[in-house]
This record gives C-alpha cells, structure tokens and sequence, in this order.
DNA sequence: CGATACCGTACAGTTTCGGTCCTGTTTGAG
DNA sequence: CTCAAACAGGACCGAAACTGTACGGTATCG
C-alpha cells in the first residue's frame, strides 16, 4: 500500500494547524491536541519530533508553546515526513549507502527505482504546507508537475 | 519514509525476468528464484499472489510455469504494487470508503490528501515493466538493493 | 517558589511483515 | 496408468515496526 505511518499523518494535520491563522503563531500542544482531537501524548511526542528536526520552533516556560520554523510555503510535504519518519524512499536499496546490496551487481532494477523514487520526492515536495491548510478544493495537481520520466533526474 | 513492501519489491525484480526475454515466456518458480537469488517458498508465494490478481498466468503439470497475462508494456508498476499489497494510497483515511474516518467532518487536509495519492499513483502507472526490465539507462547512482539484514540469501 | 509547558527517554501492547511449511490438485511423461 | 514435477491455498511463527503512554527532568514566568 505504500503506507505512510500515521505519526506523519498527525504531524502535517497538527502543522495546519500552525499555518492556518498567522496571527496566532504560538500554539501550545495541549491546545492543538484539543483542536485535532489526537491525545495529548502523541502530540507531544511528534511535536518534539518536529522540532528536533527544525521544522517547528519551542518557547519553554509557562506562557510556552511551538511556533513554525518557516512559512508555511517554505515548508513541503516530503519535509514533513522526512522529519518524522525519515528519508522518503519506496525500496530499502535506494536510501542506503552503496555497497550494502547483496546483489547490487545482478539487480536488474536499481537505477529505475531511483527514477521512481525521485518521481515521488519531486511529488510531495511540491506540496507546500500552505496548500495543505487551505480548504480544499483547488485544480487538481498536474501530471506535469508530478511524472518524471526517464529523463528527469535531479542534480 | 513511504516504504513499500518487501514483497512488492520482490514481485517487481521477479516480473522482469519475465518481461525480458520474448521468445521464453514460460518461467517456472524454481528458476525465477534462482535467477533473482530469492528463496524459493517466498518466490512461490509472490507469483501465486501475482497469478490471483492477474498479472501472471499459471500452467500446472509437469512442464508448467508461469508466464505474462499482459505484454510488458500493458504493465504498470501500479498494478504490481496494486496486486503484491493492495491500493495504492498513503494515508489510510484514503483508502476506506467514507465514515471510517472518525475525524472526516473536521479533518483539515482530507481532500488535500486525495490529490497528492492520486499524483502518486499516477506517476506509478505511468512506469512500464518494460521500462522496468531495461537495463537503467542512466549513469549508475548509489545502488544497493538489499539490505544485507540478518540472511545474506546465499544460494 | 510553584505552576506551566517543553524535553528526553524508556516501555509495553498490538499489528504487520517476512519467511517457511504442509497438504492438496493438476498435468505431462514414461 | 502410475509417478513425479509444478502450481494452489492456507496455517504458522519469529521478528520487527508502529502506536500510544508514562516518568523524571528542565526552563520560564509571575
């Protein structure tokens, strides 16, 4: 199914929750838990995640709370969850180092996993934060902004 | 990290050794899995789960096998994914039919979650096994297939 | 101080995955 | 007509990952 865990599922819904109003842009977890009906505990849990990896901001102490690291256009999907469940990658092979592949030698399909794996990156990190937290409906994403073919590979 | 299974993986170095040389169609299990290095009982279950959903077609008896239902190029890496571990869909509110999702009526970035597993899948239908098959034909960047984990797969 | 709110880590329950095995059933060959 | 090769369909188990919770600690404000 290609499964995401649902702690980045959780994590982009909690950060709409950041990006939505920008006036307020200190949120504290226990309120953002209310507001996203999740328990308190796993929201803590992945808002400390989120901050560890930059993506959100802490302020300690009793007036305390989380506040975004960036705006939320500068912010992607594939940031997301990347920050809490790591690098965004279909098959194991293609986000480890060289040289671990048993039969790296014989695979008949590394390299056109890496084109897939790139296609699929390219998708998500184009969705910004932003776009996550407006209300729906706007066009559907393009197909030119998503397929990478056999000629697209980035750097 | 948006993993995929380990069994879709398999299924889909599997199907190119079918979708690679035109003239021998017929593969049995045994030397599939040797070709791929594969142990034999999960190579077995792969091609029977490929065979249900369609992909593969099975002859029984003495000189049976398997071989394409489709011609390689009617083949998407969708399907295989599609057939190995179900939909293709990210988060699992996707997936369900409406109401499962206790959150549905407040949940933020349910429409917004619809276009990215679309975007998704399309980019996976739109790679052939065909394409698949071919030898990659860019520059050679960091394979690895898999993971030297606990079982080395000596054959 | 002391209450609030974040920090880090550790822990258990559950589910899923990966892999194996066993018992049919079908078919071709001798 | 008998046998062995090869697929069919479950059942099963250990290991890993996911999910959620808890606890002791630290910083900040009034």
């Amino acid at each position: 199914m290609i499964r995401m865990t649902r702690l980045a599922d959780y994590g982009i819904v909690l950060l709409t929750y950041f990006a939505r109003d920008p006036d307020k842009t200190m949120h504290n977890s226990r309120d953002v838990a209310a507001a996203a009906r999740l328990p308190l505990p796993t929201v803590n849990k992945i808002l400390k995640a989120l901050t560890r990896k930059g993506l959100l901001v802490s302020h300690r102490g009793v007036k305390g709370g989380y506040s975004l690291a960036r705006r939320p256009e500068e912010i992607s999907v594939a940031d997301i969850i990347t920050a809490t469940e790591g690098p965004v990658a279909l098959t194991q092979c293609t986000q480890s180092l060289p040289g671990l592949c048993v039969q790296e030698s014989c695979c008949p399909v590394h390299g056109n996993w890496q084109r897939i794996n790139d296609a699929i990156r390219l998708a998500l990190e184009s969705v910004k934060l932003s776009e996550m937290a407006r209300p729906f409906p706007q066009q559907p994403l393009t197909p030119a902004r998503i397929i990478v073919h056999k000629e697209a590979r980035v750097s």
